[in-house]
DNA sequence: TATATTTGTGTATTATAATAAACAAAATAT
DNA sequence: ATATTTTGTTTATTATAATACACAAATATA
């Protein structure tokens, strides 16, 4: 597979996502940071794809509701790994 | 809402996921973090719902093919923001 | 255009994730 | 039951994410 999704991509994405979120919300990355007691910094640097901790990124998450939606999509691959035996 | 999901709930759900895909491809801890160069100590952490950084995560849920349908959750979540001025 | 706001980038420092090694406790296998 | 493997936990060290500045560049606003 010449076209296979990376480790990179995924946290270009995210820190695309981020932004989107952030501008739809009207916040600086200032305000973000502020919002949830992360400096300007860390939000910059997430949203141009670099590495961040776990803590960081849910922390994000949570602020734009999107905590919910995550562990639907962690549950549902539980399921799938469940199920996949019964085919 | 009482029952609203929090950051510390999602780190540990990732991490009995991990556990559970781990042991579905019949490895150790010590087998997977060979695999994507990480610490035994490293996937012992996270998998107890430490803190961790987003590489570790993503290295992870790449080793057990779980990029692909992450990248679609995101996609979906960007589309949803994109649609939401539509209704 | 000028002003204000936001973003990108640099440097230094602090906090903490990741590593390495060892050992005991649990769980599995023989 | 014993041996083997795996997991949990500790300590010390290293690598790096996060912070706090400052300042220039880019965007938006008046």
């Amino acid at each position: 597979m010449i076209n296979s999704i990376t480790v990179k991509d995924v946290k270009l994405k995210l820190g695309v996502l981020c932004k989107s979120k952030r501008q739809s919300y009207d916040m600086s990355q200032e305000d973000l940071g502020e919002a949830i007691g992360l400096s300007r910094y860390t939000i910059q640097k997430f949203e141009n794809g670099k590495n961040a901790t776990l803590d960081t990124v849910l922390k994000i998450a949570n602020h734009f509701d999107l905590l919910k939606p995550l562990k639907k999509g962690i549950d549902k691959i539980i399921e799938d790994e469940n199920n996949i035996s019964l085919y």
